[in-house]
DNA sequence: ATAATTTGGTTTATTAAATAAACTAGTTTA
DNA sequence: TAAACTAGTTTATTTAATAAACCAAATTAT
């Protein structure tokens, strides 16, 4: 079968950095995503808000330590992308199951 | 570890397809990759020679039947930098060895 | 013979996306 | 109370992806 095209807001190599982290953390924040992902934050807020529409990550806003928090997580739609795009993605990668 | 920048020039639809495809078929030419991937000669044209530049792929044009013929093939280089990418690719994927 | 069409592309213009710089708002420390 | 820090957002810039328009040679139709 031909190569399928891949999900393009998970084929970027930020926002893949970050939802690969949420999928491995479960539960996450802002932080946490800006330590591993090495990017500054204007870059992670833009791609957040770019996943969060799609309703592929969950963001709640809130405060902490008298500080504001934002922390996020996979939604069951997200999750379900980004196992559709791990599946397609191996077709090119040829390590087919 | 900390997951690694994907090599920008592999991390692309169309490239990955393109470059997917000559991994597999050791020798193609323009029209294959056309065929295979759906996208315009112009388009191609382009990925193929970014791919060139970098020294991924091995583009050779001559003639076939009267029509001009380019034929296209990894190289060492582009081949390893492939896997290289496969690797990196896979912490992100959760398919670690 | 020559005009129209097809093959096999390239170049250039447009659209969209990634990224960082500059900014905002509140908190803590000196 | 001013400086510095936390936790972000908005906006501007740079870069990349894509398609439209173009070019040249070969073929077919008139």
């Amino acid at each position: 079968m031909p190569l399928k095209d891949l999900n393009p807001i998970l084929h970027s190599q930020l926002r893949l950095k970050i939802v690969s982290h949420l999928m491995a953390a479960e539960e996450s924040d802002f932080n946490e995503v800006k330590e591993i992902t090495g990017a500054t934050s204007g870059n992670i807020s833009v791609q957040i808000k770019k996943l969060q529409k799609v309703g592929y990550v969950k963001v709640e806003k809130g405060f902490k330590n008298n500080y504001q928090h934002t922390s996020l997580s996979m939604t069951e739609e997200g999750i379900h992308a980004f196992e559709t795009y791990v599946e397609n993605l191996k077709n090119y990668l040829n390590l087919d199951d």
